[in-house]
DNA sequence: ATGAAAGCGCTAACAT
DNA sequence: ATGTTAGCGCTTTCAT
């Protein structure tokens, strides 16, 4: 015998009130008299109703549920960022669903699909480049999107990051200062427009005014993992680099521990700052410097965001721009 | 001017068929003439057609999302089984909801009741302990629950681990046979059977096995943090300990950066074993020894037992325990 | 303050 | 192979 689901009609039923009703004390509509208000609850109770928020989401046409596409969330990265969102979605009662798209575009269309029938409420998006079909989908339904570490050059839909460029620069100035002309800018996806555009220019910015020439040579594209960092290592050696702006935490590790085992002494005789300040950051030996990224609050602030968004709420700025610090830790030699 | 929403109502209108052969065609059902499916198809395409989920859950009562509960993604041990659950999902056809705990009974409940009241088809739930009233709601549905990494033991619900008592067994034993009789057993939440029964368990059977008698002052309890284990380390100079296993791999590199500060040589002077080859293991100097949890398989085996629960397919067993190795690395002395 | 009734967009018998 | 017809459980006018 099948467990028989309670609805709202036989609460309704056993109350001797509507469904109209059931519905007005479910979701606290004031307009009910105390007294009723009261029965319907304590047949509520006794019956043990749970709302569908199935057929709720039909009717009202709202699923409180809001679709989040990452690249991988086990890149502590994203993780961080995850968090965020779910922290604040959580106290707005929304729900996310989480997909890891693995970067790759094909998946990421078919996620957006998925998610789009699954009638999400809002999207938040993280990932390289918005490529042009991506964007077609976005806009093809009017369901709200919000870029979480991730820039859309076209500011057409909102998005939450640092100023990259000034970030960059600044650390790069001080490489510059701290060591010497030859640094390394070592980077995972060019074709991300916060490396290939945003960070490389900080980089160029530093180089400009310290009157380096910008060397070609030096750019360095690979993946965002320790072996890939360990493997670039005597390559820097090779080339005499004394110091690196490295894209991503992960690759960070791998690059020091593979100096390190090639006998260099870190940070005397090469330096690296790192960009994400992700919690490894202060786990390797020594710990790496870092431009602070406020990974929680990006995640937070974009989901903020999309509430007031889905609310159509009134938005002072869609494209909002974080502030940032940076840590002096032990892969760079003068503090400031 | 809204933009008017697509149903299979006005596909079915556009081609001259029923709805039902619309249905028909969109789930893939053979019981439909090649020339109207294709014609079908056509108005789809030109319609530009999406099945709303959200009704076809409501009519079919079965949703393709499944809910997962998480103390936290940003913790690389779950972000891994995250990662292998929605791996899983994706290929068959379910999309996850991630929700965090933060192993806060309450906020699990509260989590637990919105996942099913968005009928989730099924739960995956990682944790400590499996509290009464949490099982009493899992019950209380007849929503499939399969625990990741995470025991019950009474064995109601399928769950996925390895046997830990075993694993730990093991690697204290090698512990006292490298080096002495002082072994720190380091664990966070004994609140959690898998520390305080099943490692713990495997921890005094190897002492047992070594004529080492049991030394309550060489159990600590912590927060898996760095910070945590870093200060631990002087409390491991003070009682003279020479080695410890951990229970957690952030603990476990605090513990190592601590005694490497205080100037301990590591592995000569102190072992530190830790129990999930969580990538950060090998991010640390020297290389955490571990036990190799195979995090990413637990989480997608989960999934795959929980898509056989929701598919009322047959199953031999459902409390899986997955094999594991043994990874002995640098914070370890002799390789076996 | 409460009720009646019409959907929301789809699936799933059941007919034909 | 295709169509008809009830629902699925709820929200939301519109009355009263």
């Amino acid at each position: 015998m099948e467990k028989q689901t309670i609805t709202i009609y036989d609460v309704a039923r056993e109350a001797n009130v509507s469904m109209a009703t059931v519905s007005r004390v479910v979701n606290g509509n004031p307009n009910v008299k105390p007294t009723t208000r009261k029965k319907v609850l304590e047949v509520i109770d006794r019956l043990d109703y749970r709302p569908n928020a199935v057929a709720r989401g039909l009717a009202s046409k709202k699923t409180t549920t809001v679709g989040v596409i990452v690249p991988d969330v086990t890149n502590l990265f994203f993780a961080s960022l995850a968090r965020g969102i779910d922290d604040i979605a959580t106290m707005y009662k929304y729900n996310i669903i989480l997909a890891n798209s693995d970067q790759n575009e094909s998946k990421e269309i078919q996620v957006l699909n998925t998610l789009l029938a699954k009638q999400v409420d809002g999207i938040i998006y993280m990932g390289n480049k918005i490529t042009d079909e991506l964007r077609a989908e976005f806009s093809r339904s009017k369901t709200p999107v919000v870029l979480a570490g991730t820039v859309d050059p076209d500011q057409q839909v909102g998005s939450v990051n640092i100023d990259y460029i000034a970030a960059t620069e600044t650390i790069i100035s001080k490489l510059i200062e701290n060591n010497n002309k030859k640094i390394a800018f070592i980077s995972t996806a060019l074709a991300n427009p916060i490396n290939g555009q945003y960070r490389l220019k900080g980089y160029k910015n530093a180089l400009l005014s310290a009157g380096i020439p910008f060397d070609e040579s030096l750019v360095f594209e690979t993946a965002a993992t320790v072996a890939a960092g360990e493997e670039l290592a005597q390559e820097m050696i090779e080339k005499d680099v004394k110091g690196a702006y490295v894209s991503d935490d992960e690759l960070a590790i791998g690059l020091l521990n593979g100096m390190i085992n090639a006998g260099v002494n870190v940070p005397e005789d090469f330096e690296i700052f790192t960009s994400n300040n992700s919690k490894i950051t202060e786990m390797a030996r020594p710990q790496l410097s870092s431009i602070m990224l406020p990974l929680y609050d990006i995640g937070a602030v974009a989901m903020r965001l999309l509430t007031k968004i889905m609310n159509k709420e009134e938005i002072d700025e869609k494209t909002i721009t974080l502030p940032y610090k940076i840590a002096y830790r032990g892969t760079t030699t003068k503090e400031d």
